[in-house]
DNA sequence: CGACTTTGACCGGCGC
DNA sequence: GCGCCGGTCAAAGTCG
């Protein structure tokens, strides 16, 4: 909710208490103020709070000239009632308008919640065949209050609220979810909701995983910010989480201190590379590649790679610590329980520190079945055949995601900055997090309306953070005094499962680019 | 003077 | 085996 509503709301709440005083009747069923009685029993004759008002102004002057008062009482009576009648028929109309904004209120959140029912109910569902088969799954929570009617848009929700917001809607709060799995079509029915809902994530990730994960397109999408991780070395099993962000200064700020050890040029990309080395802790093995895009060179491009042997610098955890909402979705998208998982763990990763619970969130991601055998790499990243995606589109263009390197800043600095300022161009951020999974066909996508600039910047947090804790958690997990790895509590096909993940997010042309394979 | 950056050299993996 | 390329090392330079 934006803060224009937010304000519509305190107004109307407000304006109703006054009102309710005058009606008994109204359906707030507010009482009247005790002050309101008060004035009204020593004005005696006047029962409308607008006699009450007449009386505070000069209560004095009353008592003083009684007697004049007395014959100018009938004149005064007369225009009081007029007054009376004149504001009531105001008030009247300003309650029926503040009547009408509340059912509005109520009818959109209604439907916020009949679609998180439905969401519910629907995600159960597709749990269970998760349980049976190996399915696609596509979770989408998108901005909007009205499913993408155009399939061929790439982010119809996005675009929505685009559009909305251009024909000044901006009092129009809305929130949809939608979930949808994607089962193979060779498997058998599921039922009328679960093949229209295969029809529509063919629909879909017809438009949207190919265009990234084929590379078929890559100056098609401009990307402002994005994540992509990935089991890039078989024989070694790093992983690799890739950030990609606007950002303006030589790096982005995310919490750790960082120690530059070499620059090259690499091929296909005149902007020098540059290889950070962690230097938070000695011998932190986590090192990092920072490089412009070649098409935006406002876009940075930030891969991590290896486990932090040490907690997290504050700067970084409390910026991951509101990554719960994403991570949250996350996990929302595929844990068991997923159901009640959401509100869980966004409780939990609001109120904790990433760097204490960073695990759960993304473990459903690293749990993901990766049952097939065929060798991955980096460079297959243009065959991959399945994903995980998680669009957080809201409003793709409409908020630069900043995280301008400040030396003596944290990322929490960045973040409180971002959040009241003009970093954040728009009011909604885009965002595409994804999962690319080399070897297994497990396909999703999640998009969410992510109001807050912290949510966005978040997500980033989140994904790094986690991956770089989880992917490599058999390196960190004896040294690491943090939580134990994803691997040891998960599945074993954790372990090295050649992933690529990808959070994006689009430019105000809502272009996005391709991520980069590593 | 210590920490950090720059930059050329070196090494290993991979494809031909 | 050779060349290309990505990644790393380490000496020199820079900065506070």
């Amino acid at each position: 909710m934006t803060l224009k509503e937010e304000g519509s709301v305190n107004l109307q709440i407000d304006l109703s208490l006054k009102i309710e005083g005058h009606e008994s009747g109204g359906d707030g069923g507010i009482e009247p103020h005790e002050e309101d009685e008060e004035d009204a029993a020593r004005n005696g004759d006047d029962p409308s709070g607008e006699a009450d008002e007449e009386g505070r102004r000069d209560p004095k002057v009353d008592r003083k000239g009684v007697q004049e008062e007395v014959e100018l009482q009938g004149e005064n009576r007369t225009m009081q009632e007029s007054f009376t009648t004149d504001e009531l028929s105001l008030l009247q109309a300003e309650m029926n308008r503040m009547k009408e904004e509340n059912n509005l209120l109520k009818r959109v959140v209604e439907r916020a919640m009949k679609d998180f029912s439905d969401l519910q109910m629907k995600f159960a569902a597709i749990q269970q065949q998760d349980q049976r088969k190996d399915p696609h799954v596509f979770l989408s929570l998108g901005g909007s209050l009205q499913e993408p009617k155009n399939p061929s848009s790439r982010f119809p929700p996005c675009e929505e609220g685009d559009k909305t917001r251009a024909e000044g809607k901006d009092d129009v709060l809305g929130l949809s979810l939608r979930l949808q799995a994607h089962v193979d079509p060779a498997e058998g029915d599921n039922g009328d909701e679960e093949e229209a809902m295969e029809r529509k994530r063919r629909e879909l990730m017809s438009k949207w995983v190919p265009r990234d994960m084929k590379q078929q397109h890559p100056v098609d999408h401009l990307v402002q910010a994005g994540i992509s991780s990935q089991s890039i070395n078989p024989a070694n099993r790093k992983t690799r989480v890739s950030v990609r962000v606007r950002c303006q200064g030589p790096t982005m700020n995310d919490g750790c201190q960082w120690r530059k050890y070499g620059q090259k040029i690499a091929k296909g990309n005149p902007c020098p590379r540059a290889y950070y080395r962690c230097t938070v802790a000695p011998g932190c093995p986590v090192r990092k590649q920072v490089q412009r895009c070649q098409e935006d060179m406002s876009i940075l491009i930030t891969t991590y790679e290896g486990t932090h042997n040490h907690p997290l610098p504050v700067g970084a955890t409390a910026m991951a610590s509101t990554t719960a909402a994403a991570a949250a979705a996350a996990n929302f998208a595929l844990l068991p329980g997923g159901s009640t998982a959401l509100s869980e763990h966004a409780a939990d990763g609001f109120s904790g520190s990433i760097s204490q619970t960073p695990l759960s969130y993304l473990r459903p991601y690293l749990m993901s079945p990766s049952s097939s055998t065929s060798p991955s790499s980096n460079s297959s990243h243009g065959s991959s055949a399945g994903g995980m995606m998680i669009d957080l589109a809201g409003s793709h263009g409409r908020r630069q995601f900043d995280l301008s390197m400040s030396p003596s800043s944290s990322y929490a600095t960045n973040l409180n900055r971002a959040g009241s300022s003009s970093s954040w161009v728009g009011s909604k951020p885009p965002w595409v997090f994804e999962r690319e999974d080399q070897k297994t066909p497990l396909a999703g996508s999640m998009s969410a309306m992510a109001c807050d600039p912290k949510f966005t910047a978040a997500v980033a947090a989140a994904a790094i953070s986690s991956f770089i804790h989880n992917r490599n958690g058999d390196q960190g997990a004896k040294s690491t005094p943090g939580p134990p790895p994803l691997v040891e509590e998960g599945e074993g096909a954790a372990t090295g499962a050649g992933g690529r993940w990808v959070l994006e997010s689009l430019s105000p042309s809502g272009k996005m680019n391709p991520p980069r394979s590593q």
